[in-house]
DNA sequence: GTCTATATAATGATAGAC
DNA sequence: GTCTATCATTATATAGAC
């Protein structure tokens, strides 16, 4: 880092430790010193800069919930694309930093799941039903499926799902998406 | 309650407040203190009859994952019965207290995400196994499935899911259990 | 712009009295 | 069998120095 007294610098560094450490751990489960360090500054600064946890949080589900990292753009093979990123996202081995587990993880704190509910409904449902053009009942059903899906394969761990063959897990849920999507 | 001094009684009556307070808040959500005030204890007393909030979390996955609130035994029927108990269960209103919610709500926790597998695959996925005669994977996702609706629609609160129409809601969701599990 | 130091509250767990 | 009292740790957030 060049300059020591930076804002925007270590507003933006600790927004990045904010996404890496909610995601990892979810919002109960890390705290501001924790954050603040990864990011090369006091616990102090967090607050300086979001006003409190909630506010550094509220900032992250933003940033992340715009990313795109299941849900394509395709339409023609929307069905098999989400499908096929979901399997190889939340391989055992993947070791992922995904939105997706930033509200698995940080869901069970009211205040979060509230945050999370608005981000979600206003960029990811949003951007699937514009790409998939299904109902917004089963666009639902379809991300409630993916939550599902990493929250059993990857949070959980259900051995069912980390030893299953990947091609037949695929298959699947291809089938699946392609009731919910098209 | 007849005697102040009855360590079954205690003892029991410290796990169906901390099967109430886990379900409700999650595993991070909750401290001993707060279970032990609703069992009408002191926090010391947790610590005595299960050694640790850990070993208190254990017994209430172990006797909450035996519990079965959405799915059946009639395997004629199953695909509907578990699609109409969901989205029954979840409604806005219905303010359950279901062992799907002790997931959802307590994974973020490493440990408690440990527990949680074990007791899910040894009580639940054992039993949907035997009801369904379906494949080990295919009843994985159908586990899945339910969880990421019980999340959105009950711990998230996904306008989406809450005012959706209920039958069409069952209709999609019966279809989608008949591929995983017939 | 960033720090140290601190206020205030809550946590899980234990010692020892009765 | 259950209590009070307490330890050690951690949490979020703030005051004031530089």
């Amino acid at each position: 880092m060049v300059h020591r007294r930076d804002a925007a610098a270590t507003r933006e560094a600790i927004l990045r430790a904010g996404v890496e450490a909610f995601t990892r751990a979810g919002y109960d489960g890390v705290g501001v010193r924790e954050i603040a360090a990864a990011a090369g500054v006091t616990a102090m600064l967090v607050n300086r800069y979001f006003g409190s946890k909630e506010g550094l949080f509220a900032e992250v589900v933003d940033v992340s919930v715009t990313e795109r990292t299941v849900l394509g753009s395709e339409p023609r093979t929307l069905a098999h694309d989400i499908a096929a990123a979901l399997v190889r996202r939340t391989a055992p081995a993947a070791d992922t930093l995904d939105p997706f587990l930033l509200v698995l993880r940080s869901a069970a704190n009211p205040r979060a799941a509230e945050i999370l509910r608005a981000g979600i409904e206003k960029h990811v449902e949003k951007h699937a039903l514009e790409v998939s053009g299904a109902s917004r009942p089963d666009v639902a059903i379809a991300l409630a499926l993916i939550n599902g899906f990493w929250l059993m394969r990857t949070v959980i761990g259900s051995t069912a799902l980390t030893e299953a063959d990947e091609a037949a897990l695929t298959d699947r849920l291809e089938q699946l998406f392609h009731i919910l999507l098209t």
